[in-house]
DNA sequence: CCGATAGATCAACGGTCCTTGATGGGAGGT
DNA sequence: ACCTCCCATCAAGGACCGTTGATCTATCGG
């Protein structure tokens, strides 16, 4: 039972940082392992400020993380606002379902 | 092991139906059952065509589904898309775990 | 030190999204 | 038929977002 309400702000921010096919190829990226920018730039033809942004936006949201490793930036996924995607998530499915079955006629 | 990259764009309508206060308002009120837009329109004092705006957006998402009676349009929530999310969240779930474990190194 | 590299940040532009008020259309009531 | 109510749709305006190229910082190698 998760008390939505006062993180609605939250959701928003979480909700739109993967609502951007170019945050998703980069979250697509990351599940195969740490990764730092220009390999990331490398793999995805895109400008460097332009994953710049884009990673920045991804931090902010807490979906990934960053560490610093001489010249190189390492990103990766961070498994603590994911988790709280799932909540809202199964706070849905569970309100669906408890529809469905309701108004179920047959 | 969902096969995400042909249905990205899907993906991105998911999250960006699910990327605005309004939206996500409207959908925890529609967890509590099937209501009609003045229902809504009343509940959330909002304009009745911003509400109407916000309900097409989830409807084309797939998030909701309406239904007519009389002067009146239902909506509800449709577990359908819902699904999907639930899919999308869990594969980044995984990875990020496998991605955390094999960090880990204490 | 000096140059080169990795990456963050900034300003400007173009595009998309949200809001608002007005209009239109369908369904009932009388 | 007419009026009323519920809702979708439209056009206009403003706000926000993503892209691009340039600039700045920090780190490493010589």
């Amino acid at each position: 039972m998760a008390a939505v309400a006062p993180s609605i702000k939250k959701a928003v921010t979480l909700f739109h940082a993967l609502s951007d096919e170019t945050r998703l190829a980069l979250l697509e990226r990351l599940k195969d392992g740490e990764q730092c920018v220009c390999e990331l730039t490398d793999a995805m033809k895109a400008a460097q400020s332009r994953l710049s942004f884009h990673l920045k936006v991804l931090k902010d949201a807490g979906l990934v993380e960053d560490r610093r490793d001489g010249r190189w930036m390492y990103y990766s996924l961070s498994s603590q606002a994911i988790e709280e995607l799932e909540d809202l998530v199964d706070s849905l499915k569970k309100a669906a379902k408890s529809a469905a079955s309701a108004r179920c006629c047959c």
